[in-house]
DNA sequence: ATAGGCGCCTGCTGGC
DNA sequence: TGCCAGCAGGCGCCTA
């Protein structure tokens, strides 16, 4: 989204901005539209999940996804759908920057300066990014724990910006079974799942994303990496490293999709909740 | 410390 | 054909 969006507002005025009523998780400031108005976007960057729209004020637009946000940079002309929640027009001219969410589980805030954002971030306490995390760290957080990986995955604070799909994708490239304990994880494994983790997101990004229902990216396209997904949503298909049914259970709150041979059979104190 | 459940929202689908 | 339970890329809060 990031890599999309920057060509298109790097650089670029919001000349006006205007917001729906509608509420999503974060609360506006009552000066949200003064600190945004006549800024400059002078970079786009990322934080785990978070979107971040720096300003060359130093204020920040931080936005964040959820399950269905979109944002992309359309024309002026094009018709305004349903549930979008922020439009920023671009210059003055043809474009403008529009946040979409179907569902709401998004947010969208505007950060003053520095400051704020550090003290946002801070309060957020999320973990090093993917591509960023120490064999030693990774190795100390699985250690001292009872949880589950899977568990451990979707923690943002262990490790930022991994959800469900790549969850298990990762767990599945690594050949490790989604219920197994972080503190019973050997060096080996644990090096093995962190490069896997790495290698499912570096092939998801070329792929630039994850339609399943509602992903775009920033130029409206869908992704592609759902045509990849080995285990993610195949409930029932054959394995295409050995052959068996994928299998799915629900973990850590969240479906979990996983192969039975490759990965191990769930034990039985984990009730298996669909297998179809 | 950790698991599990619920709530927040809307829309779509599969099974009856 | 029509209806509705169940489910969905997230996450914060509560209880046990």
């Amino acid at each position: 989204m990031v890599r999309d969006l920057r060509p298109n507002v790097i650089g670029r005025r919001l000349t006006s901005v205007r917001r729906s009523k509608q509420a999503l998780r974060k609360r506006w400031s009552q000066t949200w539209a003064k600190t945004l108005a006549n800024g400059t976007i002078q970079g786009v960057e990322r934080r785990g999940k978070w979107i971040i729209m720096v300003l060359d004020s130093g204020a920040r637009l931080i936005i964040h996804l959820g399950m269905t946000g979109q944002l992309q940079v359309v024309k002026t002309s094009a018709p305004i759908k349903a549930h979008t929640h922020l439009i920023m027009r671009l210059d003055a001219g043809h474009h403008e920057l529009r946040f979409r969410d179907v569902r709401r589980f998004g947010s969208a805030t505007v950060l003053r300066d520095s400051q704020e954002a550090e003290s946002f971030f801070q309060s957020c306490a999320l973990g090093p990014e993917p591509f960023d995390v120490p064999a030693e760290y990774w190795r100390r957080e699985l250690a001292h724990t009872r949880r589950t990986l899977k568990a451990i995955l979707l923690d943002q604070r262990v490790l930022a910006g991994v959800g469900n799909i790549y969850a298990d994708e990762a767990l599945f490239e690594a050949g490790l079974p989604p219920w197994r304990e972080g503190r019973k994880m050997s060096r080996e494994q644990a090096e093995r799942l962190r490069k896997a983790i790495e290698a499912v997101l570096n092939r998801a990004i070329t792929q630039r994303g994850s339609s399943i229902r509602d992903y775009v990216g920033g130029n409206g396209d869908k992704g592609n990496f759902q045509n990849e997904f080995r285990v993610y949503g195949r409930t029932g298909e054959a394995c295409q490293r050995c052959r068996t049914a994928i299998a799915s259970m629900r973990l850590a709150g969240r479906s979990t999709h996983f192969c039975p041979v490759c990965q191990g059979k769930p034990p039985r104190s984990r009730t298996v909740a669909r297998t179809t």
